[in-house]
DNA sequence: CGTTAAGTTTAGCCAAGACTAAAATTTAAA
DNA sequence: TTTAAATTTTAGTCTTGGCTAAACTTAACG
C-alpha cells in the first residue's frame, strides 16, 4: 500500500515522464513538488525498494510497470472526480483541479468503479484529458495544437495543454470550451499569432493561447 | 486548521459525550480510537491548546462550542457522503460506512454546499441518523426503541443504534430497513423479545434486535 | 582539459502522531 | 482509612516526511 506522499510522487513522476522519455530528474520532481531536492532524494530511494521506480544515483528515476500502474490508477480517479464535480455539482471547470487533488486519494476500488459507471464511462475530464482505463492504458487521440493550423483549417477543441485558473477563465470569458468549433482567419507567421472564429465572433489571439489548445481537425 | 487526525480525535469524543454528559474520559476515547491511554493524553492536551476542548489532568475532556462545530461538521459531511453512496451510487447501506469515514476529511465547504443540495437537503442518513445542519444544529427526533412499544402498537423503522454490518446484514435479509412498518404482534416480557409483523411475514426477534431499532410512532 | 557551476546526495535535525514503560493520581475494596 | 487496583500522565523512543548545510558528482565553459 502507498501513503498519500507517495502517491502524490508517483503522480507527478509519471506526468514528468510522459513528456521527456529519459529519466526524471530530482530537481525536475521537486520543482513541481515545490519541495527540496534532497527530499525528493529521500522518497526516491523509498520508493524504489518498493519497487515502484528504478533509480540510480544522479542518474534520476523512471516507473515500474508497477509504479505507472499506480500513477494512472490516481489519474483516473483524478479526472473520474472532475467529471463528477463539473457534470453533477455543477462546478466551473477551473474550480475543480484542488477539490479532486484531495478525492483521488480515496482508496476504494468499488467506489471508483460505480463512480465510473454513474458517469457514464467517461473518456475524457472536463479539461478534454483522457481518462486512463481500469488497467491504466490512456487511448491514444489525435489532436494537434492550435498553433499547428493552417488558415483556413477548422477544427474542435478537445482539451488544454495547461489548465492554470487564469487561462480557464480566460477562455470562458471568449465562450471557448471543450467541443467548441474553431476556424483559423488569419496566421501571422512571425509571432506565430492568429485570428480564429469562435461562433459568430472573429478573435485575435497570442501564440501563448495557441500553443495551449488543442485541436480536433479529424 | 485542523489535521485528520485532529478531526477524528474531535468526533469521537462528540460521540462519545452525546451519550454521558460528564467529561469524557482518556480510556473511553483510547478504546475508541483503538489507540494507547498515553496517545491520548497528547492529544487532548494538544486540542486544549488550540481551544477545541477544555481538559484538566485526570479529569477528562468535553468539547468547547469550537469543537463542537468542527466535531458536527465531520459528521454532517460524512453522513452526506452516506447518502451519496446509497442514493447514486447504489451501495448497501452496510457497505458506506468505511468509505465515508475517509470521505469525511475532503476539505472544501463549497464542495459540501452543492453535495447537499445535489442529494435535496437530506435530514437523514441511509442508517436514520440525522445530518447536522450547516451549524451543527441536530434537530430533535422523537423516536423509541422498538423494545418500548407495547403489544399491538405500530410505528415506522427510522433508525438502527448500532450500525454494524452484521446487524445491517440480518436487517436486509428480513427486509426491515428505513421506511419498513412494523407492528408487535406479541411480547414476552420476561426475556424482552418479541413478534413483529413485517409486511406479510410474522418474525420472532430477539430483546437485542428490538433494542437496537428505533421507531417513530408518531 | 581543468576548473567552476549546476545538480544531487548525505548527514543531521525537526514536528506530528503513534508507541512502551514507569510514575503519579484517583477510585474502589477490604 | 488504608491499601490495592484502575486510570491517567510523563518521559523517552520510533517512523514518516519534511528541512538545511555540507559534501560529492556530473556537466559545461574557457
Amino acid at each position: 500500500m502507498f501513503t498519500l506522499a507517495e502517491e502524490n510522487y508517483l503522480k507527478t513522476i509519471y506526468h514528468l515522464e510522459k513528456d521527456r522519455n529519459t529519466g526524471v530528474s530530482t530537481n525536475s520532481i521537486a520543482i513541481k513538488l515545490n519541495m527540496q531536492p534532497s527530499s525528493v532524494t529521500d522518497m526516491v530511494q523509498k520508493l524504489a525498494l518498493k519497487k515502484a521506480l528504478s533509480y540510480q544515483k544522479y542518474k534520476g528515476s523512471s516507473l515500474t510497470k508497477k509504479g505507472k500502474l499506480i500513477a494512472a490508477s490516481i489519474i483516473r480517479k483524478h479526472r473520474l472526480w472532475e467529471v463528477f464535480l463539473v457534470e453533477k455539482l455543477n462546478f466551473q471547470w477551473d474550480e475543480v483541479h484542488v477539490i479532486a487533488e484531495q478525492l483521488e486519494h480515496i482508496k476504494s476500488d468499488e467506489l471508483i468503479k460505480r463512480l465510473d459507471a454513474y458517469l457514464d464511462h467517461p473518456d475524457f475530464d472536463p479539461h478534454g484529458d483522457p481518462i486512463p482505463d481500469i488497467n491504466g492504458i490512456i487511448k491514444p487521440t489525435e489532436k494537434k495544437l492550435l498553433l499547428e493550423l493552417e488558415k483556413n483549417q477548422r477544427g474542435i477543441c478537445v482539451g488544454v495543454k495547461e489548465s492554470s485558473k487564469h487561462f480557464l477563465q480566460y477562455l470562458d470569458t471568449r465562450n471557448i470550451g471543450i467541443g467548441t468549433t474553431i476556424k483559423v482567419i488569419n496566421k501571422e507567421d512571425f509571432e506565430e499569432s492568429m485570428t480564429i472564429q469562435v461562433g459568430e465572433n472573429q478573435l485575435y489571439i497570442t501564440n501563448k493561447i495557441a500553443n495551449n489548445l488543442y485541436i480536433n481537425t479529424h
